[in-house]
DNA sequence: ATGAAAGCGCTAACAG
DNA sequence: CTGTTAGCGCTTTCAT
């Protein structure tokens, strides 16, 4: 009853010919006499027979394999970006091996290892901090990696990623255009290099213009909405909220609420990472969209041309965003002691009498 | 320069054992004297050893490997499902081959048919019609396969879903204790099982105490808003709103707001699929919240039964769903010709006449 | 154009 | 407790 599963000399049994000759017809590899390819293929048909691509990849030492990491699954902008790598792939005529790092360092270096023993031809990584732990082993194996969507420190490598700080900056410019003098930036964690150069951007089209004041918040949604709220609630209320991810957009937007702040009258909200229910909520929501398709071609790109034995020195991409400019961050109608600050500066007069 | 990786032969060398006791320390199968071990640990350290899982497949014939096929990883549910699939598989020390079908029922086949290739010990599969193509591949394989989400027609299999029917019936009894008589209920397609299912749940919970409108709006987002705009820009308006999956609710925020509609007070708003951003719109949208983690980890569980030998009659499991009821379904404040309706029925009037 | 035989990297069975 | 040997399913020489 448990009879093995039909082997390519199983085939070749029945078909009456070596079992060379079944590779050579599923393979197209060698020319076969027109009979016995047909011989061999009634064969396949008939004992359902699938070739096991493990010992095909042993002895051939061959893969047409990759193995993609990135921090999260659940999160739809790696669920795109892993969507549009595997589209790419397959017309490469490429497997891909995807898991993902849970934004923990340790997993994703023991992640790239599990990798590495599949014998993957290349690797593409979304690095969950600013170092690729188990890069080395890569290296060691001699398998290209990618990085995508953040730059990993230490030595210089293939990157694809966004332009965060010219992105960053022209949506900073665009809330000082809009009279925003005071913009609250909130991030998960400002350790991230991504985070980095979009801070990095903001403060450089706000030098002089504008007040730049940092938080962070976390990566989760309830961890974010705390931390903006809390602040929110105490202390001069900005007149723009920057947020530097899509959970931390979410969260800013049930802050706000709490906080019984209107947009974008008390202050604009805009963020970085565009989403279909930024357009749904109200205000929408202004956005920096990336080009998460393009990311994972070109990612795609780089790792074919390395696996084909490209050995140019390793080059960094960087892809422009678009701003997609909404109700959220409209100019704000001031009026004297209508809005938040000025609801502030009273409450904080009348604090300082008593 | 183009030297071979190391292999189980050259760590054997190193250590100056023999190949199976290199194998016996790193599979911690048969005791092997510490001595030996800390040299076989010693020169695997030394030359970055990492084992072919591939060479070690073919020969014990054991896997460890589980094959996950869904629609669409874009598609954020598919996401949170996959994520909880692999943290599940991780668990019990499974790899999780992913790759998507791209809701194309030929897709699905190939796709089964190459993660078959790869002879993992089970599937699980989100089917994206109501048959599962391949499966008899599968079966010929010998290979478990549970079905999750969908059930697909057929001979009977291990299928772990959400009760569709009770949730959206419920949800439907919502609507009518809330004053709502005409139900326009919207489908990506009515042909899906689980689609059928909700209609089926809506249906029985307002035999006799509301209208029931169905309309096919397609998979994609421009396609799911175009045809609510279209509907609700003619005709009589429904009091209520029910959109069958994620994408078709965010169409609908788009199309309502086309019109000229007001929520809760000329329809009410609910959907099926909870995600976070319906929190944080405004209204707030209610909806059915299905258990997309606990999905993933009771089909997990079948799968590992399946595998550890379970030869049980194939078991369909339904799990429940949660209402998350917010403000786009409350009660209409009412007031002659100031809802919808009753501007519609003016207008009529109208056109009517002249 | 075809077949026989060797061997990819590993583990299982068998000796010792 | 350890080593030797055979062989998993496939592709690739090398003969023919």
């Amino acid at each position: 009853m448990t009879s093995k599963l039909p082997s390519i000399r199983t085939v070749a049994n029945l078909a009456g010919v070596s079992t060379a000759t079944v590779s050579n017809v599923l393979n197209a590899r060698r020319s076969v006499a027109p009979e016995l390819a047909a011989r061999v293929r009634a064969a396949v048909a008939e004992l359902g027979y699938i070739a096991d691509v493990g010992a095909s990849r042993l002895r051939s030492r061959k893969s047409a394999v990759a193995g993609v990491v990135v921090p999260d699954l659940a999160n739809p902008f790696f669920g795109e970006f892993v969507a549009a790598l595997e589209q790419a792939a397959r017309q490469d005529g490429y497997e891909l091996l995807i898991v993902s790092s849970g934004d923990d360092p340790a997993q994703e270096a023991a992640r790239l290892r599990t990798l590495l023993t599949w014998r993957p031809a290349g690797l593409i990584v979304i690095p969950c901090r600013d170092m690729i732990a188990g890069l080395d082993a890569a290296h060691a194996a001699r398998v290209p990696l990618i990085a995508a969507d953040r730059f990993p420190e230490g030595p210089a490598m293939d990157v694809v990623a966004v332009d965060n700080r010219a992105a960053a900056a022209d949506m900073a410019r665009h809330l000082i255009a809009g009279g925003r003098r005071h913009i609250l930036v909130a991030g998960a964690s400002l350790g991230i290099g991504n985070i980095r150069e979009r801070v990095e951007g903001i403060r450089a089209a706000t030098r002089g213009a504008a007040e730049v004041e940092l938080l962070e918040v976390g990566y989760t949604l309830a961890d974010s909405r705390a931390h903006l709220a809390e602040r929110l609630a105490r202390g001069l209320p900005p007149d723009a909220l920057f947020t530097l991810n899509n959970v931390a957009t979410l969260g800013a937007i049930g802050a706000i609420a709490a906080a019984g702040l209107r947009v974008p009258d008390d202050l604009a909200l805009v963020g970085f990472d565009d989403e279909e229910w930024m357009r749904a909520v109200s205000p929408p929501v202004s956005a920096v969209h990336q080009p998460v398709e393009r990311l994972g071609q070109e990612a795609w790109g780089r790792l074919m041309a390395r696996i084909g034995g490209d050995a140019a020195p390793p080059r960094q991409l960087r892809l422009p965003c678009t701003l997609e400019l909404r109700d959220s961050s409209a100019p704000a109608r001031r009026s004297a002691d209508s809005t938040a600050l000025g609801r502030w500066a009273q409450q904080t007069r009348k604090e300082t009498l008593s």
